[in-house]
DNA sequence: CTACTAAGTGTAAAATATACACCTAATGAT
DNA sequence: ATCATTAGGTGTATATTTTACACTTAGTAG
């Protein structure tokens, strides 16, 4: 037991754990196997250790709801209204994460709890105030997609500009010039050419580019 | 006293107060009378009540440090590194709000400490991680001066285009054309010619302007 | 060999941002 | 009252950036 003059509340660590699949902006939930919200999808998320980093806490419980390592992930907001958890008082350090598109192998987690894959656009129900968290998470992704590469963070190492701009315009959701987007795109720092190209369908082969990301985001214009 | 089965740590917001004089940004610091750090400056701030939100706790303190009320107040971070305070494990939500210039009476606070205005260009040394935490701020501030309309948050009611760009050009550190500046800023929504004129000084008296500011900030262009 | 697909490329027009100088309406000193 | 001084107020031409737009290329499949 732990004993305390003054009341303390819980922190947790909440991840809104976004990735791109079938042309569609994805979140990972957890279906939650204890009370409160039993049966109900959340975000995955934990308590953080007395001596743990929010940061390392966030990393961590992304590391095993899905098993990826090295991944973007920034501190979104800290949610506290006092009544948003049902047991106790609990403050949430919210963060986001960007998976790549071929890293979405979900590993089957250990506390036999379900994850899926959502498409944001049809979301369940979800506990406590995790809609919020979630539909702030997208509001912060959309506006730095217009100012910042943070996009290439979905991208697998070696990617083309074809893939690149079906990204943008999934999250985006309009339909971009294509000479224009590779104009752009290709004046920003850190978007190489390999050289290489990959053939792939009954079309005209594609240049491979790779971004050097040092798991930061830059800013554009 | 309070018992947990875990470990909690405590909760607490700090705010970095800014506001113009001299033609300086300037934060407010509170001469710490107790331990830890006795006698070194820090931000505003203190421990969150158990049933409080946390941003009522942000204007709770801001209240108690300046008198002022209604001001733009953002959340800016959540600093959470283990050892960060000395005593226990104490977890900061730092939020930043914007004095404006004709409001900065400090009123002198209850528990005795001293309250000052410094400029952001000369901080003395701060406590804990307090100068991590301004450095944000500042960095959040000044990229918010070029996409959204923040800076009229430091604004009294009625102001002229002069002051107006004296203001921008103090906190982005260069002059600006005066003529772009104009052309620039009554584009914003919000913005509006009262009709009234201000006479000051030796020369023309100068149009008076306010802006509708309902506590949040526009984006623009 | 033909039809099909996505890759790849340049230019002109429109919109936006920048550079720049003089007149105006006050005050204060002579 | 005149003059020097001060910050307020205004427009245009040029440079830069953004947008719109269509055809050729290199492959696959039948």
């Amino acid at each position: 037991m732990y004993h305390y003059d003054y009341p303390h509340p819980a922190i947790t660590t909440d991840i809104v754990i976004f990735t791109l699949a079938e042309n569609e902006l994805k979140v990972l939930l957890i279906e939650r196997s204890n009370e409160p919200y039993k049966g109900r999808w959340a975000l995955p998320g934990g308590f953080v250790d007395i001596d743990e980093d929010l940061e390392s806490a966030a990393l961590r419980e992304l590391k095993e709801e899905t098993g990826v390592t090295g991944i973007y992930l920034e501190q979104l907001y800290t949610f506290g209204k006092p009544n948003r958890d049902p047991r106790e008082r609990v403050i949430s350090v919210a963060y986001y994460a960007l998976v790549p598109i071929d890293k979405l192998h979900i590993k089957p987690d250990s506390d036999a709890s379900k994850a899926e894959w959502h498409a944001c656009s049809s979301l369940p129900d979800l506990a406590f105030d995790h809609p919020q968290i979630v539909s702030l998470a997208r509001d912060r992704l959309a506006a730095k997609m217009d100012y910042s590469t943070i996009a290439l963070h979905f991208m697998p190492d070696k990617f083309t500009l074809g893939e690149l701009q079906r990204v943008y315009e999934t999250i985006k959701g309009t339909p971009l010039d294509k000479r224009n987007f590779r104009k752009r795109v290709l004046t920003f720092n850190g978007i190489n050419d390999t050289g290489e190209k990959r053939r792939d369908g009954k079309h005209r082969p594609a240049r491979l580019y790779t971004f050097n990301t040092t798991g930061t985001i830059e800013f554009i214009k």
